[in-house]
RNA sequence: GGCGAUUUAGUGUAGUGGCCUAGCACGCCGCCCUCUCACGGCGGAAACCCGGGUUCGAGUCCCGGAUUCGCUACCA
């Protein structure tokens, strides 16, 4: 079989896409870009009750932030549209219409409040060939009376009716081959005449038949309903053409069980969104991988590894990587606890390959929110005082907490730090210090390190605790590059005014008693 | 409850009957580097769900059980 791989990713406009609708949508487009095919998004909006407003566009961005390219869809159009299931009312009526005139499906007229009363009479009520007479429906009332009641206006939906006695087989490319039983399968609804639209189930197979879908790659917890689909297909007389199946494992939480939900990033602090989400309704914010720092290209990199792997130990690779390794082949079966710590790693390990121009200028609305005037330093002095730190941040927010010292005075001094390293003696050897770097010819690292150095032996003085002295006047605590790197980028003017201030400010513990 | 899926270190995973004294990565611990904190380098602790079977040989195949997850709506 040699038909064109077409794949599509189909969420419902009900709020922010979560992340493993986000894995999943990767997961459709490596697949697609892999096999020379088109990579469909379709909005399945038929449940007008869940509607929020905000969500098809959201959806988009997050895509567009990701680099998921979509070739078909509402935005960009194309040959089978439209890709709204809500502009598609008229292609499920018709459908529902040709379901009903071959007897595979049959109208029923029980209401929401009359099926609960049922569910609570018999336990394990399920509404299939076992119970569809003893119904109110088009195949246990006499057809005047169907007529009637819909001519009246009364609310209606259509049911599939499932033939008992099947075993439906379900190949699934990363599962096998599964066969679930017809019996146990109930008569599901496909269309409600209350807001004229189909159900998913309908729609979706309306769809991706229409669309020639060649792949239906979802989540793990439509497998169940899966036979139900491949019988749908059979009743439209489409099982020739019907599409393969995967089913990919579910995210997990971290810790704990269960699906991995909105609430678990809050208590752990990590997103599941993308991007930030403003909830029109409740007012509420939902933090977003974009926004929290993270660079696109790691996060799908730690995505694509969550359930796949590319058959060998490699892990760092970009999407056009992702896309030549991808198979299903290479999919795990289980679900998969959210790993965020490693997602860390992977923002740390893109940030490195940045070069030390674009961090800087990354860096930039950073040192604005902290009240720096970047201007007041220029982009090379930035850049210089990235590069000596990049290597230990994973977030470009982080290069504040490591660099800020470079851009404003020490507010306070590390009080662990003065302890060990500031005695009563340490302002006079700091004015000497001074002294030294006043004398300096060349204030460059190098030249400046050789200098003070001997002088710090020369005169028998604690390595340690002078250089240390040192540290903590210029960058306030203990930690940080090399001190005559520092210092060479921030001159020897600023050096020695933070030393001045430092000995004026910092007061020695009294000595215990 | 029913149905289905699932099961390798704390986590993500490699493993397609002998090359497995089970590999890689994150995390954790230690050492080195060193003026400090990191980075980096080196090293360490840490796993085949359980029970039967098949086989000369099982993490890998079969059976049973358990586990975990999902589904069980006029939601997707």
């Amino acid at each position: 079989m040699d038909r064109e791989v077409r794949v599509r990713f189909a969420p419902s406009p009900t709020g922010p896409l979560h992340i493993g609708g986000v894995r999943t949508a990767l997961y459709n487009y490596l697949f697609a870009r892999r096999n020379n095919g088109k990579m469909i998004l379709r909005i399945e909006d038929t449940d007008s009750q869940r509607f929020v407003p905000g969500a098809e566009d959201y959806i988009n961005e997050a895509l567009g932030w990701l680099g998921i390219k979509i070739d078909e869809g509402v935005r960009e159009g194309g040959p089978y549209g439209p890709y709204k299931q809500s502009e598609r009312r008229d292609i499920y009526r018709e459908h529902v219409k040709m379901l009903l005139d071959r007897g595979k499906a049959y109208i029923a007229f029980d209401t929401p409040a009359e099926l609960e009363a049922k569910r609570n009479e018999i336990q394990n009520f399920q509404y299939d060939a076992s119970t569809r007479l003893s119904m109110r429906n088009s195949l246990s009332m006499p057809a005047d009376e169907v007529k009637r009641l819909i001519d009246e206006g009364t609310q209606y939906v259509v049911r599939f009716k499932i033939e008992p006695g099947r075993n439906v087989e379900v190949n699934d490319l990363i599962r096998g081959k599964v066969v679930i039983k017809s019996d146990i399968l109930d008569d599901k609804v496909l269309y409600k005449s209350a807001d004229d639209l189909p159900t998913y189930h309908l729609a979706n197979i309306v769809d991706d038949h229409l669309m020639k879908v060649s792949h239906v790659i979802r989540g793990e917890e439509w497998l169940p309903s899966a036979p139900l689909h491949v019988l749908l297909y059979e009743a439209f007389g489409w099982a020739d053409t019907m599409p393969e199946f995967v089913h990919l494992p579910l995210l997990l939480k971290p810790d704990g069980k269960g699906k991995l939900s909105k609430r678990d990033g809050d208590r752990l602090g990590f997103p599941v969104f993308p991007l930030e989400w403003h909830d029109p309704a409740s007012g509420n914010i939902s933090r977003g991988y974009r926004e929290s720092g993270y660079l696109p290209e790691a996060v799908v990199n730690f995505l694509a590894l969550l359930g796949w792997n590319p058959g060998d130990d490699t892990e760092v690779m970009s999407i056009d990587e992702l896309i030549a390794k991808f198979s299903f082949e290479h999919c795990s079966k289980a679900g998969a606890k959210f790993a965020y710590e490693k997602g860390k790693w992977f923002n740390h390990t893109y940030l490195q390959q940045l070069d030390d121009r674009a961090l800087a200028e990354l860096f930039i609305p950073v040192l604005k929110e902290h009240g720096v005037n970047p201007d007041d330093f220029g982009i090379d002095y930035i850049t210089r005082a990235v590069a000596m730190v990049k290597s230990r941040i994973s977030f470009v927010r982080d290069l504040w907490e490591h660099a800020g010292f470079f851009f404003v005075d020490p507010e306070s001094y590390d009080p662990k730090a003065v302890k060990k390293r500031w005695s009563e003696d340490t302002p006079r050897i700091m004015n000497e210090l001074i002294a030294q770097l006043e004398a300096l010819p060349d204030f460059s690292a190098k030249p400046s390190e050789e200098v003070i150095l001997k002088w710090i032996t020369d005169n028998g003085y604690h390595m340690g605790n002078v250089m240390n002295a040192f540290r903590l006047a210029v960058v306030g605590e203990c930690k940080g590059p090399h001190m005559f790197e520092i210092t060479e980028l921030m001159g020897r003017e600023k050096t020695i005014e933070r030393i001045k201030k430092a000995i004026e400010n910092i007061k020695p513990d009294e000595p215990a008693l």
